[in-house]
RNA sequence: GGGCCCGUAGCUCAGCAUGGACCAGAGCGACGGCCUUCUAAGCCGUAGGUCGCGGGUUCAAGUCCCGCCGGGCCCGCCA
């Protein structure tokens, strides 16, 4: 891997190897405070302190004196537990420089092939905010791996044949033909919205509430509402129809495929229309409908059949009983003992319903097989929400039941986006559209733009980019193991910890480097003399250290996290030290240092794709 | 009832993976400064914290363990 300060950790670990008998896998090596000797610091005498029975400091020294001198490192000295180095300054500072202007930093060779399932939401309503945060987390989960050296496909799983499909399509038949100059993920998500209500009325469910949404939904489209809900409503039995259309589309029936993949094709469109607003793309649309109809979840269902039991027709997998036989599902749970498990988790989970008609968990293991056996991927990354996981792990199991790995199949969960109102809701229409989304923090930058003196073409594509970078920011930024309350004032804010204060930082960068004319040919590392110039090239040595993290901890945050850290950083030097105007051999030097930080920077925008911008 | 996640300035969040250089950091908001000098979407400064509570482990705990409290999610023939 392209990591400058990958040489001094396994300088340091290979030296552990010779003074303790237990080998250490990661080393946590950071900056040293101000103050103390050495650039950076270990402090791997205390971790290893009580283990060797001696004291941090004789360990240190220890392993201190076993240690190889690592190339850019002058001189490794010893500070009570800690060992610290003090770095070849001309050595380093210009690896790292060269690999970030390259724009090597943190890129590696081939390590196998991959998948991030992401997105996937139901063909049945406009992506809404949550759907959003789920796009660019596997967005941005598929960029890092494929910088770093995997070969990824970006695969989408469309839900087509279940419930949620069927309320569709249900409401479509009554739904006047849409006009041609709406957005048909827009137009099918009242239709969905309105026959789910109105099924709900009919039962008596939520009566009060579902009122209240109908209310605010008509003030999108009164008539096709109303239509909607009078057929809905008119009807003997719509869950019977329901059940009927689910059960005809499985099996294959000619009429009603062509209802169903009509609506999910059209709402499909919308979907990628506004994905690729985001920078989103998906490789391949795999259809949940494709699977059943090929017999390949029949198949693979039959693969479990030791475990299968059956209850008023509908099949179930004892997950129970197939603990006892292999503890793998124990595992995949993380339950150490039998009794435990049996406790915590549920003992069984269904595969198909009463009329035989398959349920989502039995096409998810289905699809698991067909992305690992047959499409041969290594591993593939799940993205799906947290309220999944059981779920998810019920699939992991079921493969580890036939033999495969269960880790190759990684959940990456993600909490959901919360508004003030509340939870979304496709059912009740209450969501805020990732489309709505995007307007309207373009036309906040637009406003912005106005008085500048661009051309309105200018502006336009500016604010584009400005509003992806905001929100891609602003859903990337935060612990995905966290609900997001969303916040318009946090997304359209345009000031530092933001996708533009980085787009900002990077275009400051660019301008220097434009009005430079020309890059010198050579520098002198020794002319970075600046306390912010080596912490600024430090920040950058630390990147690949940091998406070795952010893919290990499955945390896009960090990138985001570190971004923001480095533009922090450089805006001040901005401020501080002249670059063009500092004296000959300086100039030179901070004209390298500000070309590596736009390419470090570039990397890290890239793969949280914050658009990279000359002008803003 | 059981399982998982979250709890750090008024607000939004980092820091917890790998305990150590942290007398706890950003941003927003508030207040006060800085545009004849590479883009002020910026920079500098002030104010603001019993790291939910209580135990424990440790030379050392925001970080690890146990218990509790508060909030969220899951425990569907939904996805």
């Amino acid at each position: 891997m392209n990591d400058p300060l990958g040489e001094i950790r396994e300088a340091i670990i290979s030296a552990v190897k010779e003074v303790s008998p237990v080998p250490i896998e990661e080393v946590p090596l950071s900056r040293t405070p101000p103050g103390h000797e050495g650039h950076l610091g270990t402090p791997i005498g205390f971790k290893l302190a009580k283990k060797l029975g001696m004291s941090p400091e004789e360990v240190a020294e220890r392993i201190a004196s076993e240690m190889k001198l690592p190339s850019g490192v002058k001189r490794v000295t010893v500070m009570r537990g800690f060992i610290n180095f003090e770095v070849d300054r001309d050595l380093l500072f210009r690896r790292v420089l060269e690999l970030a202007i390259r724009e090597e930093l943190g890129r590696d060779g081939f390590f196998g092939r991959v998948i991030v399932e992401h997105t996937s939401a139901n063909p049945v309503h406009p992506l809404h905010v949550g759907s959003g945060r789920n796009a660019v987390i596997g967005d941005t989960l598929a960029r890092m791996l494929s910088y770093m050296g995997f070969d990824v496909d970006r695969r989408y799983l469309v839900n087509d044949s279940g419930l949620q499909m069927a309320y569709l399509v249900l409401g479509s038949t009554f739904s006047p033909p849409a006009p041609s100059d709406v957005k048909k993920d827009h137009w099918y998500g009242i239709i969905y919205a309105s026959s789910n209500m109105a099924v709900m009325l009919r039962e008596g469910k939520n009566v009060e509430e579902v009122r209240v949404n109908l209310e605010k939904l008509r003030s999108k489209n009164r008539e096709l509402v109303d239509s909607v809900v009078e057929g809905v409503s008119k009807m003997d039995d719509p869950s019977a129809k329901l059940q009927e259309l689910i059960r005809r589309y499985q099996s294959g029936d000619g009429e009603i495929s062509h209802m169903f993949r009509r609506c999910a094709e059209e709402v499909l469109l919308g979907f990628k229309e506004t994905l690729s607003r985001l920078g989103v793309i998906h490789d391949a649309f795999d259809w949940e409908s494709d699977l059943i109809w090929s017999g390949l979840v029949r198949r693979t269902v039959e693969r479990l059949s030791r475990y299968i039991g059956e209850e008023e027709g509908a099949l179930y997998l004892d997950l129970h009983k197939a603990a006892e036989d292999n503890d793998v599902v124990l595992k995949v749970f993380g339950f150490s003992s039998l009794e435990k498990f049996k406790q915590s988790v549920p003992q069984k989970f269904f595969l198909t319903r009463s009329d035989g008609t398959w349920l989502y968990t039995a096409t998810d293991i289905a699809y698991s097989c067909y992305k690992l056996e047959e499409l041969k991927f290594d591993r593939c990354y799940n993205v799906v929400g947290a309220e999944q996981k059981v779920e998810q792990n019920q699939v992991r199991s079921s493969i580890a039941l036939m033999g495969i790995d269960p880790d190759r199949l990684v959940h990456f969960s993600y909490e959901i986006v919360e508004l003030t109102s509340g939870r979304m809701r496709g059912r009740m229409g209450t969501y805020l559209t990732l489309d709505e989304l995007v307007d309207a923090t373009k036309r906040r930058v637009e406003d912005l733009l106005r008085g500048r003196g661009m051309s309105d073409s200018e502006i336009s594509e500016i604010s584009d980019k400005v509003a992806v970078g905001a929100i891609r920011y602003a859903l990337l930024a935060v612990d995905p193991n966290k609900v997001v309350r969303f916040d318009w004032s946090r997304v359209l804010n345009l000031n530092e910890n933001s996708g533009p204060f980085i787009q900002y930082s990077y275009t400051r960068a660019t301008s220097i480097l434009r009005k430079a004319g020309s890059m010198p040919t050579s520098f002198n590392p020794s002319n970075l003399e600046e306390e912010l110039e080596e912490e600024l090239i430090f920040k950058i040595a630390e990147m690949p250290s940091i998406m070795r993290s952010s893919v290990d901890l499955m945390r896009p945050d960090m990138l985001i996290q570190h971004a923001n850290e480095m533009a922090l950083l450089f805006n001040r030097y901005y401020e501080k030290y002249p670059v063009l105007k500092a004296e000959d051999g300086v100039k030179e030097a901070r004209m390298f240092l500000v070309a590596a930080f736009k390419g470090a920077l570039g990397i890290l925008m890239d793969l949280t794709g914050i658009p990279r911008l000359d002008r803003m």
